[in-house]
Parts: C-alpha cells; sequence; structure tokens
RNA sequence: UGGGGAGUCGCCAAGUUGGUUAAGGCACUGGGUUUUGAUCCCAGCAUCCGAAGGUUCGAGUCCUUCCUCCUCAGCCA
C-alpha cells in the first residue's frame, strides 16, 4: 500500500501546491498579526497568527461584480477556508472618480452571496485601501529619503515618449536627479494642494532601461482633485495600484496575493517595493508574494467592465441585474445558485494556461443543482386547449404529483383534474414528424399522473392555427391505479386545469449575444447582440405556484429551471424568469 | 523584432525530484432504467503530451532549435 501514489485531491492546482508547500516548510509559521493591519512595528507587537495563510479579494468598486469575479472569489476564499486561514475583502479604492457606494455596496452583497463571510472571530476583515493613505503617503517619503522615488516635472506626453518602447531602452526624466530636500519639498507641496492636477507626478527610480517597462520608473502617486467616496476631500494626491496593492497586501499580512495574469509584469516591482520598505523597517516580514492565474473567459458573454458599462448606460439591458447579464446580480435574478458557481469554478480549475470555458459549461452546473434541489412544479408555457369530451362536466378529481421524483420524503401536492385542460401547442402534431410520439390524431398518450387519453378530434381557427384538441380518456388507467399499466404508451404530457390554473408572467431568458465571442475581429460587440435574448409571455401554471416566495427555484417539468423574480413579484403576482432549460436530446 | 507567460483528448485539467499500459471532470457515442425525449446507471472515448532533433536502459517530464498564442509602452486597476 505504502508503494501506491497518494490520490491527487479533486481540484488540485498549482496554486494549492504552493500553499501546501508553503504551509508543509513552515514559510509564514512565526508570521504574527496584531488583530488589524499596520506597519512592521504594529505586527510585531502582535501574535502568531493563527490564520495559517492570509488571501484577499480586491476589487475595485467601480462596477458590478461578475462571473469571473465568482472563479477569484471561490479561489481565494476557497484557499482560505480550506487551509485554515482567513480572506480578507479589500476594496482597491485608489482611484476616486470611477468608486462609488452603489458598488462598495453591490460587491459585498454579491461576495455574501456566494457564501463567504470576512469575520475571522471578533476580527472583521473588511478593508479600504483608501484607509491605508496615510501609511501610503509615509511609505514614499521613506522612499524618497532612500533615494528611491523623485518628482517628475514631465508631462505625461513626456514621460510617455522618453518611457522608450518595446524594443528601445528609454530616457532618464531631466528632473531624476533631484535632491532628496528638493524632492521631498515638492512632494509635500503636491500634498499641500499647491500644484495643479497632472503637473507633477512621484516616480519610483528604477531603471529607464529596463526590459521589463514596468521597472522604467513607474509614476506611484499622481495629482488628483477629486472626492473620494470614503476619504472624501481630504487628499488630492492618490496612489496608483502599483504603488498601493503591495503595500495593502503587507500591512494586512497577506501570504499569498493571487491575481490574473497581465499582472505577472508587475510582479518585479511589487517585490522591489516591499523589499524597500521592509529594509527601511516599514514593513514586517515575510513579505507577501504575488501569483497569477488565467482569468475566465466565457463564450457568448461580454466580462470586460468597459463593456458591461456601456450595456447598462446605454440601456441595451434593463440594469446591472439585469438577467441576461453575466453579473453576479444578474445571475442570482436569473435564478443561478451560488453552488451552482462552486460547482462551475470546482469544474474548470485554475491555471495558468488561457482558455475559453463554453457557455454550455455554465448551464450544465446550474442545471446539476437544480435538478437536485428544485421543487417540480407544472406549467403550459404556450397553452392550446384540451377537450376530454368523455369527462363529466363538473368534475373535479384530485392527481397527485410528486414534487421532487428523486426525494420521496418531500412527499406529493395535489394537482386538480377537470374536463377541459391546457397543454402545450408543441405537444400535439396534426402532422407528426418523424420520432414524435406525443399527442397526434389517433394517438394514446399518458397526461402526466392523471390519465391515458385517446386524441379524437381538433378544432383549427381560420389562420389554420390549432386551437382545440379533442380526446377521450380510459377511465382505468389513473396513475397510482392497479390499471394505471395497463396500456402502455410512449408519450407522457403535462397539463394543467383550465378551471384552476393560474395565468402569470413568465419571462424566457436566452443568450444575450448571438456569438461565441462578441465583437471578435473588429466588429462593434454590440452588433452581436441577440434581439430574441428575453421573450415575455403569459403562461398557465398550476394554482400551488401562486403564492410563492421571491426567489423559490423550480424546475417546471419538461421545461426546465425557473425562479419567482425577486424584484418584479407582487404578492399573489408571482413572475417567473426561466433560469435554464432542460437538456432536451430529442432533434426535432 | 525587447521582456514576461502559456501550449497534454472536442472543452477544461492533473501529471512531485525522468521509471512500467498519460488522472479526473465536462461533452460525445453506445446500452439499460424511467409516468419529465429530464435525471440516474453501465460501457467506450489521447500508443500520445505544439514540432523536430538530442541525452538516457527509460522523457509529457532534461537539453537544443523552431512554431503558435497571450501579455506589457495609463499620471487605470
Amino acid at each position: 500500500m505504502a508503494s501506491e501514489k497518494a490520490p491527487i485531491p479533486l481540484g488540485s492546482n498549482f496554486i494549492r501546491a504552493i500553499v501546501e508547500k508553503d504551509i508543509e516548510q513552515g514559510v509564514y509559521h512565526t508570521r504574527k498579526w496584531a488583530g488589524s493591519p499596520g506597519d512592521a512595528a504594529h505586527q510585531s507587537a502582535g501574535q502568531v497568527d493563527q490564520a495559517k495563510i492570509r488571501t484577499r479579494f480586491p476589487p475595485e468598486p467601480n462596477g458590478y461584480l461578475h462571473i469571473g469575479h465568482a472563479k477569484s472569489i471561490f479561489l481565494n476564499f476557497g484557499l482560505a477556508r480550506d487551509y485554515a486561514g482567513v480572506c480578507h475583502l479589500r476594496f482597491d479604492d485608489t482611484n476616486p472618480e470611477k468608486e462609488s457606494q452603489e458598488y462598495v455596496d453591490s460587491i459585498t452583497d454579491a461576495v455574501k452571496w456566494l457564501g463567504f463571510d470576512w469575520h475571522n472571530g471578533r476580527e472583521q476583515n473588511l478593508y479600504f485601501a483608501s484607509n491605508y493613505f496615510d501609511f501610503m503617503y509615509r511609505s514614499a517619503e521613506c522612499l524618497i529619503e532612500h533615494g528611491h522615488a523623485y518628482v517628475d516635472s514631465q508631462t505625461a506626453d513626456e514621460m510617455r515618449l522618453n518611457r522608450g518602447s518595446l524594443t528601445e531602452a528609454g530616457k532618464n526624466s531631466p528632473w531624476r536627479d533631484r535632491s532628496v530636500a528638493e524632492n521631498l519639498a515638492l512632494f509635500r507641496a503636491m500634498r499641500d494642494g499647491q500644484h495643479a492636477d497632472g503637473s507633477l507626478v512621484l516616480r519610483a527610480k528604477i531603471d529607464m532601461a529596463s526590459a521589463n517597462i514596468n521597472l522604467r520608473d513607474p509614476a506611484i502617486y499622481r495629482v488628483r482633485r477629486a472626492h473620494h467616496h470614503n476619504t472624501g476631500d481630504k487628499w488630492c494626491i492618490y496612489p496608483m495600484y502599483t504603488f498601493a496593492h503591495p503595500i495593502e497586501d503587507a500591512l494586512e499580512q497577506i501570504t499569498h496575493s493571487i491575481c490574473t495574469l497581465e499582472f505577472e509584469d508587475q510582479r518585479p516591482f511589487y517585490d522591489w517595493l516591499l523589499g524597500r520598505l521592509a529594509e527601511a523597517g516599514l514593513l514586517a516580514q515575510p513579505l507577501p508574494k504575488q501569483y497569477e492565474f488565467a482569468r475566465l473567459n466565457l463564450t457568448y458573454v461580454v466580462l470586460s467592465k468597459r463593456k458591461l458599462i456601456q450595456l447598462v448606460e446605454e440601456k441595451h439591458v434593463a440594469g446591472w441585474d439585469d438577467p441576461r447579464l453575466p453579473t453576479l446580480a444578474g445571475a442570482r435574478r436569473r435564478g443561478y445558485t451560488a453552488e451552482g458557481f462552486k460547482l462551475f469554478t470546482d469544474r474548470i480549475g485554475v491555471s495558468k494556461a488561457d482558455s475559453w470555458i463554453d457557455y454550455s459549461t455554465l448551464e450544465d452546473c446550474m442545471r446539476e443543482v437544480l435538478n437536485e434541489s428544485a421543487e417540480r412544479r407544472i406549467a403550459v408555457l404556450d397553452p392550446i386547449r384540451l377537450v376530454i369530451d368523455n369527462y363529466p362536466v363538473d368534475q373535479v378529481e384530485d392527481c397527485f404529483a410528486p414534487n421532487h421524483p428523486l426525494k420521496p420524503e418531500l412527499a406529493k401536492r395535489v394537482v386538480p383534474l377537470s374536463r377541459e385542460l391546457w397543454i402545450e401547442r408543441e405537444d400535439f402534431m396534426e402532422e407528426p414528424s418523424k420520432g414524435f410520439f406525443r399527442l397526434m390524431p389517433d394517438g394514446m398518450v399518458r397526461l402526466r399522473y392523471g390519465y391515458v387519453v385517446k386524441c379524437t378530434g381538433f378544432e383549427k381557427d381560420a389562420t389554420g392555427k390549432v386551437t382545440v384538441v379533442h380526446c377521450e380518456y380510459l377511465p382505468d388507467t389513473k396513475s397510482g391505479t392497479p390499471g394505471a399499466d395497463s396500456i402502455k404508451v410512449k408519450g407522457n404530457i403535462h397539463w394543467v386545469s383550465v378551471a384552476h390554473a393560474y395565468e402569470c408572467e413568465v419571462r424566457l431568458y436566452d443568450r444575450l449575444f448571438k456569438e461565441a465571442h462578441p465583437g471578435e475581429g473588429d466588429k462593434d460587440f454590440l452588433d452581436d447582440i441577440n434581439a430574441d435574448s428575453v421573450s415575455v409571455i403569459r403562461a398557465q401554471l398550476e394554482p400551488s405556484l401562486k403564492e410563492v416566495q421571491a426567489e423559490s427555484r423550480f424546475q417546471f417539468e419538461r421545461h426546465g429551471y425557473f425562479v419567482a423574480d425577486k424584484k418584479d413579484s407582487l404578492a399573489g403576482k408571482t413572475v417567473f424568469n426561466r433560469t435554464v432549460t432542460l437538456r432536451d436530446a430529442w432533434q426535432k
């Protein structure tokens, strides 16, 4: 047995491997944590951190979270959960012009909805980068004092010109060799509002000839007179992401700072900055390390913030929570579940390879979760009348339908049967196509949970459209009675009693885009919008569906999964959204 | 064309320091069960790891060359 290889845990990936190795080697065994973010002095006065690792999910509050973020959330919070660590929710709010409280609120909602929590005992690990502005300012002065940063008076255009190109080295700024005293005075004047927006910028002093352009004296502080959602008008200079992010991680004692691939080139600066600040005694060791994974690419949707904002602002959709949007708020209204997203992220894995996940993979995950959890109900979406001519006019009888075929303990409910029923238009064919085994002239079919009926005729209106189908029922064949199987029929259709039906609004959603890669090439992605991405219908539902709680999810048998819309449903007037159809192997 | 990454079955993705027949999931294809053309069950599904050379008793794992794709030149994140 000892010679057998250990089984590979499901969901094994390179980041888990790194974390496991770090824990095994005790890289963070002596790491301290004073109970809150802080500098070296603060943390060194604390205890050895009980959290084995600290990760963080650091969104910028400048938009709504989407499915791509779900991948990152499950990664970061999941790692913390699996390795006895904690994960911080941190708002990376260093650019006041784009950020707002609305986004902060929607983001916290979404993370909670996915089932995560940033509390660790009494510790509440919800942070804002803007709360570290004082320390960031101090760090900037520290860099200046050690000759690692300078104030540049070049214009943005000049800076760009002197940055060089991918193949050519950049040129030093004429202001690169200002004295420490002058830099300090200038930087303080920037802070004190004595310089116009854009007139001066603080730059790290590294190497204008570096092959890595991010090391060619990156800008780390800019003058920007803007009202900040958290700090108000206290500051007129704001740190850049490049500078702020590593510091945020270090102050929070993050061990594994996980981001997407496009930040790979940034890692050398991340390490450079933290190294300089740690050697100056400002930051506690061990320092956080950055790791990168491939972001999610999903077909048939757009996940870029710019495009999502455009869809919302130009009203191509009804808002950030439009059920067709890949935002988490939209997915929630669509009826997608947190469990489904968990399954999805487990299934797609984490690696550094660029990949495209087909949208159907997500839908499959939602189906899988919903199949297990959603109770069954009956709904006729495109009704035509079925009259059982040999059924007594005023008779009503109870039929019993299981609430969940896989869970008998959920019992059965009563659905009333009477002479006139609504059935699905597509369940009747005057001239059946090959393989069709539902209702057809002279054909027999079972009314699900009721009787076997034989079609005896049908009526059409002036346009040739079938309006009524006639049939006769076989009294001995009621489901659940001994004679039920006396006649075997292949077809089995659902129905709702006309006299008892609850008519209601149902929204059938489809993909927002008709192309797998919206806007691919030089097209405008808006041209790929699917004009039929939603159709609002009046459906006939079984009576038990009239009063249901918002966000209740059901499988409408033979159709798919539906959710009671949490926004537009009124008491006694539920509106349903189609989450996803059932798989349908029948090639029509 | 400089730097940094990535290329393993249709789509994802494991593959420790090179060691026997290349995990797993999804999809797909057969077959079975089924009062949802759903679910479920069973079986099948890469002599091959971007390509070509090389090292080795032995290579997806090491070396060389080449190819393809992604990414970086914001006072965005």
